[in-house]
DNA sequence: GGTTAGCACTCAACTCCCCCGAGTGCTAAT
DNA sequence: ATTAGCACTCGGGGGAGTTGAGTGCTAACC
């Protein structure tokens, strides 16, 4: 059932009007922007139909009318003209990440920076080592006989954790309890050392200490729970939004965002490489439920995909979020993974949300 | 010259009552809450003598009357009587401590997050390593040709950082780069070494582009303006206090707690091994100009100081904060450093400010 | 002289009421 | 199918009036 062309152009203006004002749409606003004129009472007749549909909601009976979130999905999917970004705005943004992206503990603090100040939303960064990267080796680190950083290395990146100890460890003790724990590794029986170290050694001991703390962060980095990498950026201008003058609302979604583990569960499903749109009720957090997320994914390297996005209001201008969102994205993936970007967002910036 | 006893009485009364309810406070208020009653004209004549001395302030001229800044100094310093910890409160902070914090990477996270939690304030966590630790190796960490991770190991602490090569670089020559680089370090050379470095390979080449990149991280550990660590949690408790139901002040507020460098200045001073407490204008900061500050430094180790503290309306309740404050001050100092905590916060809580 | 009762005064906040105007739905004419 | 017209709705804005908490001042009291 196809919504005629006219409804089609309606339901357009008053979500695009409702997006600029935040304001209910009545029908003479409406009746003014059509090349052929149209009365009012047309626009009303077709309100009223588009309302029945679903796509339009009264907030009381004298005041407009107000786009639902499946005037937004519809808006999104097949109504939206796309946004075209400039050059000049490409250019400013080519110039911020030209530095600082080539470290990789740096990429995600400042994608999730430059997204939230080229959209003017609030920005996430989420970072996700698919699977669980198996861990290869370990190297230990001496800084002094009671403090150890353990670098950990993966596939394709390293972590490392800086570890005091009860009680102090030699070197050359390290570098024994660092083979071992390395064989241990490369034979995956890694639980199986910890354990047998624990018979032997007395608790407080520094290498059992030290070796239980290694197990502990590769299961860490190897379990299916482990917690992705999040940063949040610009929570502030969330409250440059009217819907959120309400102390209460603007609380519980500040209170979500610093809430790592939830905020890193965005990023759980298959995540296609385009611009993905969740429109209020489409998240799966209820405390989402009348934000829009607008994220999309790109790759940092071979195994480790970073998921960018913004969350604002159901009524953001979704078509320069979108367009901006995904140039960034484009230049990060770029910029990430050398030239060969497996980025491949169509040139039109045209998007299809995922429920 | 001493305020009288009375006055003093009427101002604590004053500052509570406001502490408690948010709303200016008459005279009728306060008549009430004293043993031998007073009679409010008495009050009156009291409070507007308060007035005239700058402790007092009237929104407006039917309103009663509200602490001005100088009260709560006065309140702060002499007035106050320090809350005691529940000996359930110090068992519940023991438990949400207990684990978790042998990690320094996580000390200063952990300790955040249970300062919000335990004072119901936002609160910031600063580490500041004192006048940039200087860095004794670096250990080139490979975790394939094209990346590797650097960890440089200071006095006390050791951080990693991975590094994407633009060309690769065999093992070898990575471990003969190490070599070299600890050999200039050592002779405190090396800027000299990459200079050099700089001569002889082309631009692009791995070797230099990893040593350049090493320089550099060590400036930033050993310079003046390296950033300090610097956490925020609970930022949206902010919203629960009346005075930021305005949503510009919120966002200005929450916009300075997400510019890390500004929040790191904070610490910059001198700290003493109390809680001090800035009220209102008595910090630098002009965004902080009707904020409380409240905070205490702990001991990490020999060459590093954490600093806790919470960020909260001027009518915060300085009591209790400042006496979960030292409990949770004294906790890390104590786990951090071992059981030669350095400190010594009188046990009674008691608090001087400085400005 | 310090304290207090009493009283006039002030002013924010609340309520009540009215009106305006934007917007709707419906009907009848085109 | 479109549109002009009209009655109706209802939120919001703008006084006017009222309330009540609070003040300052004065005069009496101990």
């Amino acid at each position: 059932m196809e919504l005629p062309e006219r409804k089609r152009q309606i339901l357009k203006a008053i979500v695009e009007s409702y997006i600029e004002t935040a304001e209910p749409v009545g029908s003479k606003m409406i009746a003014g922007v059509f090349s052929q004129p149209i009365s009012s009472a047309t626009i009303r007749n077709e309100m009223s139909e588009l309302e029945e549909l679903g796509f339009l909601e009264k907030p009381h009976v004298s005041a407009g009318r107000v786009p639902s979130y499946a005037a937004y999905r519809l808006y999104v999917d097949e109504l939206m003209e796309s946004y075209r970004v400039t050059t000049g705005e490409i250019e400013r943004l080519q110039a911020a990440m030209r530095s600082r992206l080539r470290e990789l503990d740096n990429i995600m603090v400042n994608a999730s920076r430059i997204v939230s100040h080229f959209t003017d939303h609030t920005s996430v960064s989420i970072v996700d080592r698919a699977g669980g990267a198996s861990v290869r080796k370990v190297q230990l680190v001496s800084v002094d006989d009671m403090t150890y950083a353990a670098v950990f290395v993966t596939e394709n990146d390293a972590r490392s954790k800086v570890l005091r100890l009860p009680s102090p460890l030699p070197g050359n003790e390290a570098s024994l309890l660092e083979r071992a724990l390395n064989l241990a590794i490369g034979q995956r029986r890694l639980p199986e050392l910890v354990s047998g170290l624990r018979m032997m050694a007395a608790p407080g001991n520094g290498a059992l200490f030290l070796a239980e703390k290694v197990l502990e962060q590769v299961r860490e980095l190897e379990g299916e729970n482990h917690s992705a990498d999040v940063y949040v950026d610009g929570a502030a201008r969330l409250l440059n939004n009217r819907e959120y003058q309400d102390p209460e609302k603007a609380r519980d979604l500040l209170d979500y965002l610093s809430d790592r583990k939830k905020v890193g569960e965005l990023a759980r499903d298959e995540i296609p490489y385009v611009v993905n749109i969740r429109i209020g009720p489409e998240n799966t957090d209820p405390r989402l439920r009348d934000v829009s997320f607008v994220f999309t994914a790109y790759d940092l390297d071979e195994r480790t995909r970073g998921i960018v996005g913004v969350i604002g209001p159901t009524r953001m201008d979704y078509a320069r979020t979108i367009a901006r969102l995904s140039a960034i994205a484009r230049q990060l993936s770029r910029l990430a993974s050398g030239e060969n970007a497996k980025y491949k967002l169509k040139e039109s910036g045209e998007a299809h949300g995922g429920k």
